[in-house]
DNA sequence: GCGTTATAGTTTCAGATGAAACCTTTTGCA
DNA sequence: TGCAAAAGGTTTCATCTGAAACTATAACGC
């Protein structure tokens, strides 16, 4: 990266990182919406519940990364397009039960092998060994990168404000 | 990724890139905006100025890859804390000339080094052999993969709606 | 039991965002 | 020249977003 020193946006890490995940997520996005009028936070949504049936939307929260306001938002457009159902928790009255309806499935059908061959399309620039590195590079960064990332101290104010 | 098939999020490869930009970029933006009210459009405003000054707005969006719209809006914002001055460019009364003043000089002496040290502690957890591959990698993906996942055709309609 | 605290989820409010419309200056060209 | 089209920026509008406040239910401590 920098051989560190002088700040170069062009060749900066996070920015580097940012700017790569943007594109394509909204390359992503672009089709979802055009073709079923998906927002990103509801396929992410739709996408937890065609794996996993029954959830909460705070175990949906857990498992897509989003908060629970985008949660609850999502959750709302999808029933109201009935691209899902909730039930109620037996025992636990504030928990929801989410599903897919048939059309959700459906929906669900058609968009993750879509969402797979961009996957694809996208590793297939790279050859296996370099695959491999991903993935090694990947879990290590999201694993202690982040940690040690959250560890950095704030310094003391000097508020330049 | 996913050995094809199933699509679990988890496992996706834009979910988890976006996951990692995004932590990496909430974790620095907190900073940034507790420290020195300053947004990451600002921010990476301020970064290309500090680098280059004398740009016109249309030139840093180009290097931010912000769009014009957010360039405008982080731009005016910059100068109302005179942390930026902006000039005519001689010749061509459309474009503006952009730089900092000293007071955004010396926001930029303080912001950038913390950049960079956040960029290090990332890098930390690899070694030698693994930031070779990661800048190999994100070359490759940036350049060629962005671009077999723009050439990705819209499958025919079958509105699913 | 019964008040206090915690948890699941929704709503509100205020700021951020992108697309499209807009204004101004410049360029291309008949 | 003079006028249509393009380019640099800004503003508008409708949408999205997160934090904090709020509602309803459940769990805890006595």
């Amino acid at each position: 990266m920098n051989q560190s020193r002088q700040l170069d946006l062009e060749q900066f890490l996070p920015y580097r990182l940012s700017l790569l995940s943007n594109t394509i997520s909204q390359a992503i996005a672009r089709e979802y919406e055009a073709r079923f009028g998906l927002s990103v936070t509801e396929w992410r949504v739709l996408a937890v519940l065609g794996r996993y049936a029954g959830l909460s939307a705070g175990e949906v929260a857990e498992r897509t990364a989003m908060d629970k306001v985008a949660v609850s938002r999502a959750v709302a457009r999808l029933l109201a397009n009935e691209r899902i159902r909730r039930g109620v928790h037996s025992g636990d009255r504030r928990r929801s039960v989410l599903a897919l309806t048939p059309k959700g499935q459906r929906i669900y059908d058609q968009v993750a092998p879509r969402a797979l061959e961009y996957e694809r399309e996208l590793l297939q620039v790279l050859d296996a060994e370099e695959r491999i590195w991903l993935e090694r590079l990947l879990s290590k960064l999201t694993g202690n990168g982040l940690d040690a990332v959250r560890r950095i101290p704030l310094p003391r104010a000097g508020a330049a404000r």
